[in-house]
RNA sequence: CGGGGUGUAGCGCAGUUGGCAGCGCACCGCGUUUGGGACGCGGGGGUCGGCGGUUCAAGUCCGCCCACCCCGACCA
């Protein structure tokens, strides 16, 4: 602007005056006039808000829903995010991560070679460019991270490496749901380890074992890491970071005597000691309307833990390239459920659901009247306790009939005989024996030893120190930033509005004036206030609206912001500013001349405290 | 994808037997008020989710579709 020249219109005003346009106010990144702000708080939330953090973050002005699983943030919201971000930079590079950026639309041809392109459902969103050529949107990186490895890294010399980027994913999930906590567009830190050893592997994984703890940590969100699934691909170890809420939509299983903690996906229990008994010979009983292990057991007035029962499930099972459907029975103790992840696990299925009436009988079997005789094309799974539970009452395959002292090994057998049952609530622990607890959580960060298998499916090759060609081995590490911000704001909220960690609040110290009208005096201190403290780079919501005291103070404390400051009549008259954190009930008076190193002492305590929760832990598989 | 629910102003909601589209908050103007969502007066704002049908007349009745929410299935 070459005739700019300082602003005439107003006291104190930075701004350029621009002759044609008139002034223009400045947008000092770390200061905002509330006035000026491109977004307002609303009495009410949404009627279908789905949680209170949720519903306080789109009063408060921060995110607005733009459709299912899709929001955009406000400047106030944006602003929280980056300063998540910045501290996952922190942290990422601390560990020596280093950025970079991947695009997120991607050709499918990648996806086509690691083969997720056909085993991926319709979670993964497929478009067309003009020229036919197939697009996906990325769901993940891995693809794009091997893609890049291929082509930058042929030496042991270049391994280790740690990259890492936030960007947008995209997941057309088939039910958005719970405000933040589960949405098809988010914004990831996902982090990708390359190493030439497992050893380097394990270095790496544990790295971020501690600078996830760290980060949230620091973001003030308490969580916990459990074991989790690893799923299909290949890995052999993964931890969810989880933040213990009831809105959560994976249920942990913890013990409180020992620590240990998992997914229920893959909780394992200590499963009870069976009679010793000896075989008796099978005994086939009229047992009508029984077509429920309960009524089974009461009718014959036996404990449902003498009980076999079966569940009948049909997998995917890639085969080549193709999907094969295979109808599964597995069978789990009366007393017991069938955990359908682990099931999952045995028979390497892509995909598992609740077989229909029609498959179960195209088997042979009687639904509700089952057992693993006479039947064809099914795989049978055991659990692991059932061979060592003698005389067990299961289906004898024939409508109201069930057969006594059935006995695995004389009666039946397979060759899959693996843990399939669930944990849950009052099982006992399988390290040290006590009752386990199960509780909902959330699901804020996971880290995953990938290992080889998208080197292998992407050719991601290095030569070692022999001349010998090496897979490059990988683990990826992913947080969720909206999903983290949500989880904050569900944390730390209070019922009149947010109440932000030091670290994450879009702005320090919120500027509340009340003008009155006896004279200018709390205006113009107010305004010099705003001046000095973002002199001193502290970020200052400035309410400099003509509104009443109460509205101001209603969005102060909706909005959040740690540290308040208030300028009226009333707080000169007491000798300056009062001041309130929002976490704190206790108000003070600070003469003006104190206003600004209090306020930086007093944000360096909350800052301080933040940090020094950012501790070694223990790390435990 | 199955089951249920809701679509009327920016947000929250009412709208009767089919008969001029309403209320509160928010917004604009004027005035009063000024330490916890204050008051008066005057305003602006609607493709009643969409399309089709019945009817003299449809926010209202019928059909189809769409969107959003909840439960379930699903979730590298």
């Amino acid at each position: 602007m070459p005739n700019s020249k300082p602003c005439q219109t107003s006291t104190g005003c930075m701004c350029t005056w621009n002759p044609t346009t008139g002034p223009i106010k400045p947008n000092r990144n770390t200061a905002m006039r509330m006035s000026q702000l491109f977004s307002q708080t609303l009495r009410e939330a949404p009627a279908d808000a789905q949680s209170e953090g949720f519903a306080l973050l789109v009063r408060a002005g921060f995110i607005r829903q733009i459709a299912a699983g899709i929001f955009a943030s406000l400047p106030l919201g944006l602003r929280a995010l980056r300063k998540i971000e910045a501290i996952l930079r922190e942290e990422m590079n601390a560990i020596g991560g280093q950025e970079l950026s991947m695009p997120v639309v991607l050709p499918a041809d990648l996806w086509k070679e690691t083969g997720r392109w056909y085993t991926v459902g319709a979670e993964l969103a497929r478009l067309k460019d003009r020229n036919e050529r197939d697009l996906v949107l990325a769901m993940t990186h891995e693809e794009a991270v091997g893609d890049l490895v291929r082509r930058e890294v042929q030496s042991y010399k270049q391994l280790p490496r740690l990259i890492y980027h936030i960007q947008t994913k995209f997941r057309d999930d088939p039910r958005p749901r719970a405000g933040l906590i589960r949405v098809r567009e988010f914004s990831m830190k996902d982090s990708y380890s390359l190493d030439s050893s497992w050893e380097g592997l394990d270095r790496q994984y544990r790295a971020h074992y501690q600078a996830y703890f760290n980060i949230f940590r620091r973001c003030g969100l308490p969580v916990i890491s459990v074991k989790a699934d690893t799923g299909m691909m290949g890995g052999n170890l993964a931890h969810e970071f989880m933040y213990l809420n009831p809105i959560g939509e994976d249920t942990i299983i913890l013990c409180e005597a020992c620590g240990y903690t998992a997914n229920r996906q893959v909780a394992r229990v200590r499963k009870p000691t069976p009679p010793t008994e000896a075989p008796l010979p099978l005994e086939k009983v009229h047992t009508p309307r029984t077509k429920t292990i309960a009524d089974l057991a009461a009718f014959l007035q036996i404990p449902e833990a003498r009980t076999a029962k079966a569940v009948f499930m049909t997998a995917s099972i890639p085969t080549g390239q193709e999907m094969t459907d295979q109808l599964v029975m597995a069978i789990v103790r009366g007393d017991m459920e069938l955990n359908e992840t682990k099931l999952s696990n045995v028979v390497n299925a892509k995909e598992l659901r609740p077989a229909t009436e029609e498959e179960i009988l195209a088997s042979g079997a009687v639904p509700g009247f089952a057992s693993p005789y006479g039947l064809h094309d099914v795989l049978v799974v055991v659990d692991d306790l059932i061979p060592n539970s003698p005389n067990l009452v299961a289906g004898a395959n024939e409508t109201d009939y069930h057969l006594k002292n059935v006995n695995y090994g004389r009666d039946y057998a397979t060759p899959l005989v693996a843990d399939i049952t669930a944990a849950g609530a009052g099982d006992a622990c399988p390290e040290c024996g006590s009752l386990l607890q199960a509780e909902r959580g959330v699901e804020v960060g996971n880290i995953f030893k990938l290992g080889t298998w998208f080197s292998k499916a992407l050719g991601c090759t290095f030569q070692d120190e022999n001349g010998e060609n090496q897979l490059v081995i990988m683990g990826s590490y992913g947080i969720g930033l909206g999903r983290l911000l949500g989880c904050v704001a569900e944390e730390h909220h209070d019922a009149n509005g947010l109440i932000w960690p030091e670290s994450i609040a879009p702005y320090s110290v919120h500027l509340v004036l009340l003008p009155g009208k006896q004279n200018a005096l709390p205006q113009e201190t107010a305004e010099g206030l705003y001046n000095q403290l973002t002199a001193a780079s502290l970020d200052v919501l400035y309410d400099d609206r003509e509104e009443n005291p109460g509205v101001k103070f209603n969005d102060a404390d909706l909005i959040g912001i740690p540290l308040r400051l208030t300028v009226s009549g009333r707080s000169l008259e007491n000798g300056g500013v009062e001041l309130k954190l929002r976490n704190r009930t206790e108000r003070e008076i600070i003469p003006l001349d104190a206003v600004v190193s209090r306020t930086q002492s007093i944000l360096a305590a909350l800052h301080a405290e933040l940090q020094a929760a950012a501790v070694l832990v223990d790390y435990h598989e």
